[in-house]
DNA sequence: AGTGCGGCCTGTCCGC
DNA sequence: TGCGGACAGGCCGCAC
């Protein structure tokens, strides 16, 4: 499912071939995704040329003259680039084709993914105004989970994957981050140690970076026609291994529901 | 205000 | 082998 490095990945994969090129039409086979797709999606873009894509936690940007489409790739949601006409797939909803021919193409089994259009500031968008800062810009650290944290009963791991204090971090990034900094995923938020905290911010970034940088080596993959997905795997520590030993201490790996997820931490190591 | 949980979907996996 | 049911998951938006 795609987490933030694999948003970046689509990012870098999509940009370099449709990056300044002019919408020739659109077509939406179906609209319904975790909101309606715009009826006038096609209106705000024929025409238009893309100035500019970027990401916002684990949304995308796309940037016309008229407004911005904002793209969310739900746990599902892929995007391709097509050099050449591909038959449609039971689950590609939206096809985006550009005046030199090449589409762009979103698929999402599960639609919990999300096209929209604003002609305003995207920034001032409801899904985008209260997001907190990007975990890999300055503005995210240690002093900021720390300060944010204050009073807060919520789970630490609830917590770090709450969009308004950081953006784009999802469930397998957060059990991942709090194995290599230690910290139990159940414990209040605001009982966490600055310590921690430090930790914890530290390896939230470190982990994000390794994966974009993972990711790097499979972008000729979203210009594939054979519909293979463009994304990757890294080695998970802790997400998934639930009875397996711990790399550390080689005690069984726990699992639990936090916040309704799947929840896997060492209850040695994570204190 | 802060917190927790329901709901949207369908592919995959498991047990009968 | 076929079928039904549980499960996974991001994240908004509602209810307490």
């Amino acid at each position: 499912m795609p987490e933030l490095p694999e948003v970046e990945t689509t990012l870098r994969g999509i940009k370099p071939h449709i990056h300044h090129q002019t919408i020739k039409s659109t077509i939406i086979r179906h609209p319904r995704l975790r909101w309606p797709v715009p009826i006038n999606l096609a209106h705000h873009l024929e025409g238009q040329r893309l100035n500019n894509i970027h990401r916002r936690g684990k949304y995308l940007l796309f940037h016309f003259d008229t407004g911005t489409m904002i793209l969310h790739l739900g746990m599902s949601g892929r995007l391709r680039i097509l050099l050449k006409e591909v038959p449609p797939q039971k689950h590609d909803h939206v096809d985006i084709i550009f005046s030199h021919n090449i589409c762009l193409r979103f698929t999402d089994p599960r639609r919990f993914g999300a096209i929209l259009f604003t002609t305003d500031d995207p920034e001032q968008h409801p899904l985008l105004k209260h997001i907190g800062p990007e975990p890999l810009s300055d503005s995210f650290n240690g002093n900021h989970l720390w300060e944010m944290a204050v009073g807060k009963k919520t789970a630490v791991k609830n917590y770090i994957m709450d969009s308004h204090i950081v953006a784009g971090v999802g469930n397998i990034y957060a059990t991942e981050a709090l194995f290599t900094a230690g910290v139990r995923p159940g414990k209040a938020a605001g009982k966490v140690s600055n310590h921690q905290y430090q930790q914890l911010a530290t390896a939230i970034k470190a982990i994000l970076r390794h994966a974009i940088q993972k990711g790097g080596t499979t972008l000729k993959d979203f210009a594939q026609s054979d519909g293979k997905p463009g994304y990757f795997s890294i080695e998970l520590q802790a997400y998934g291994r639930a009875g397996e030993p711990c790399p550390r201490c080689h005690k069984p790996f726990k699992s639990t529901q936090i916040g309704q997820r799947t929840t896997v931490y060492c209850s040695s190591c994570q204190t």
